[in-house]
DNA sequence: TTGAAAGCGCTAACAA
DNA sequence: TTGTTAGCGCTTTCAA
């Protein structure tokens, strides 16, 4: 064996690890031999293979995929990069990339841009000396800089969540102008007219605004207009539409109906509207975005329109897997989601 | 330039990419000074760090981690596991671990063990492969054979969140059987004394069950016990915290208490007592766990516990961050975070 | 079925 | 300040 270590904080943080040299040399046979009994195996005698395999057991071998992947020019990486983890949306997609991958060799490498574009192309660029085989990232509004980073990387481009634009490569999302504007068609035949709309963070959550610019589009379309709005430059929360409500209510402007950026922020209305006695949805409907499970479960039923979240990370996951085969007709780059309005 | 690639779909997936020696030929300096020219570089003159600059960007060149880790003998990787990405709580851990991280040259990386032990190990030894400089996982209740492999890993270890057993190396979180038993205390101080629990997914989620434990145990000193509980295994939500309430509701226990495995249960709990027209906090109060923020907002108050856990996180990445320059003195190796009970 | 040689792209160590 | 040599641990290629 080596020589012991220094007796660091708990465990042996010194111990050089075996290589595949060593497993072989304990095994009796080449390098090759030995790489070749690890990896599934194509020609290789079963007393060689039982032989590799124990002495990689005794050894406690674990391969070295640095060495593996800078040899075999690839490697089993799927770059991962969402805006947020500070609400459940993204969490929900990347269980869905992390899903749509398992069964497959690749291995996702999640990374947080906190919705700030230089920090995104700070990101992505660190994934990219990784050498992924394929990179996917959420929207379509990237800098210029890092849309050619992207682009000159070469390997396929996966842009989540958002429709409207022009993707580098493969696109699977909703269209967020669509499904503000749907939102407006379902709650104008619900017979609602005079609208607010209470979000947060629009500078940074461009899905949102887009969202809302639909919403406003299809209401101009029926003559109408916002009634009022409330703005925070807040990342959005229960406890921020809460706020908000709070004191759009306080202005009266004889509102029936309020659109907000997001299921939280309109959960967070909802109580806002319950504390105040507010008949819901009898004097105002609030309206979210996302569907979240939660909204099912609330004491008062709210409107929201639902984006299969999960879906779409297992669709983008696959995508990904299809391109690095290879197998991507050049036609399917698009894959949409509708929205679905639930009242 | 290279010859064109063969137009696959959208950006040109076949060009090589440029290495270090061709932006060392372009500059015309030699591989080292450009190496050295583009990391921080100390020894080299201004006019080849420039001219190795420019070159780099003319040529778009993106180093490659890969041969570079596998030069250096070690990575700026940290390994991440946590057990599931389906609720806010480990989202949260995740944002933590990611903020504490930056401004280091470490890089998280993340997986997900859905619970299971043998996933788990999996992952463990997925990540292990790629060489980390630490890693961070959750909870201390790894099978042996993956403590093994984290023990043998040479690297420092951190296990988050739980406190309750002994870890391979470093341990940054709260004890939850204290958790548990310090609600029981806090809500017999209130003078609740008919209890009941709502959980799910005991076997899986051990931190759960050790807060029930430790609840239970509080409850016998004052020779307690609980009346009725209501356990499914499914995962934990707010619907099914509101299913599994109102059968409980249904069944007339008499109850002034229910604890609940977490606040998503309990916030379900708290939609079916206002639908059933119970009094909140009067006939029955609910208690979750992990003090979510949108406790806060809700229209009733329901007991609860903050863990702090993006504080966990920055925790865990600073103990790793200093664990891996060396800077560990071997006696501070337990980080324990008090849960705050609000009631 | 096995092995030897070459090399993936980079950095460490040394020499100039 | 710069360059040369060797080598990280593995796979690819080719030969046996």
């Amino acid at each position: 064996m080596t020589t012991a270590g220094e007796g660091m904080t708990g465990s042996d943080h010194a111990m050089a690890k075996p290589t595949l040299e060593e497993v072989a040399a304990r095994a009796g046979v080449s390098k090759m031999t030995a790489s070749r009994a690890l990896r599934g195996a194509a020609d290789v005698s079963p007393e060689s293979l039982a032989r590799v395999r124990s002495a990689a057991a005794e050894l406690g071998y674990v391969r070295n995929q640095l060495a593996l992947s800078l040899s075999a020019q690839r490697t089993n990486l799927v770059g991962v990069v969402v805006p947020s983890m500070s609400n459940i949306v993204f969490p929900e997609v990347v269980s869905g990339i992390s899903a749509g991958l398992e069964g497959s060799p690749m291995q996702a490498v999640f990374g947080i841009s906190d919705y700030d574009p230089a920090r995104e192309h700070a990101v992505i660029a660190n994934m990219l000396s990784w050498q992924p085989s394929a990179m996917i990232v959420t929207g379509l509004d990237q800098t210029a800089e890092t849309r050619a980073l992207l682009a000159g990387a070469g390997i396929p481009v996966v842009q989540l969540m958002d429709l409207d634009g022009e993707p580098v490569d493969f696109n699977v999302g909703l269209s967020h102008g669509d499904a503000g504007a749907a939102m407006a068609r379902a709650l104008l035949g619900a017979g609602r007219r005079r609208f607010a709309y209470v979000g947060s963070a629009l500078d940074k959550d461009i899905r949102a605004a887009k969202r809302k610019a639909g919403f406003e589009r299809m209401l101009a379309e029926s003559g109408i207009s916002l009634v009022a709005e409330a703005i925070a430059p807040d990342f959005s929360s229960i406890s921020l539409g809460k706020t908000l409500t709070t004191s759009l209510i306080d202005a009266r402007h004889g509102l029936d109906c309020i659109y907000y950026s997001n299921d939280d922020m309109a959960a967070g209305g909802l109580f806002a509207l319950m504390e105040k006695g507010i008949d819901v949805p009898g004097s105002i409907l609030p309206a979210g975005f996302n569907g979240l499970d939660f909204v099912a479960a609330l004491p008062v039923h709210i409107a929201t329109s639902r984006s299969p979240r999960r879906q779409i990370g297992r669709t983008a996951a696959d995508v990904a897997l299809k391109a690095i085969a290879g197998e991507t007709s050049g036609t399917d780059r698009i894959y949409r989601f509708e929205p679905e309005v639930l009242l």
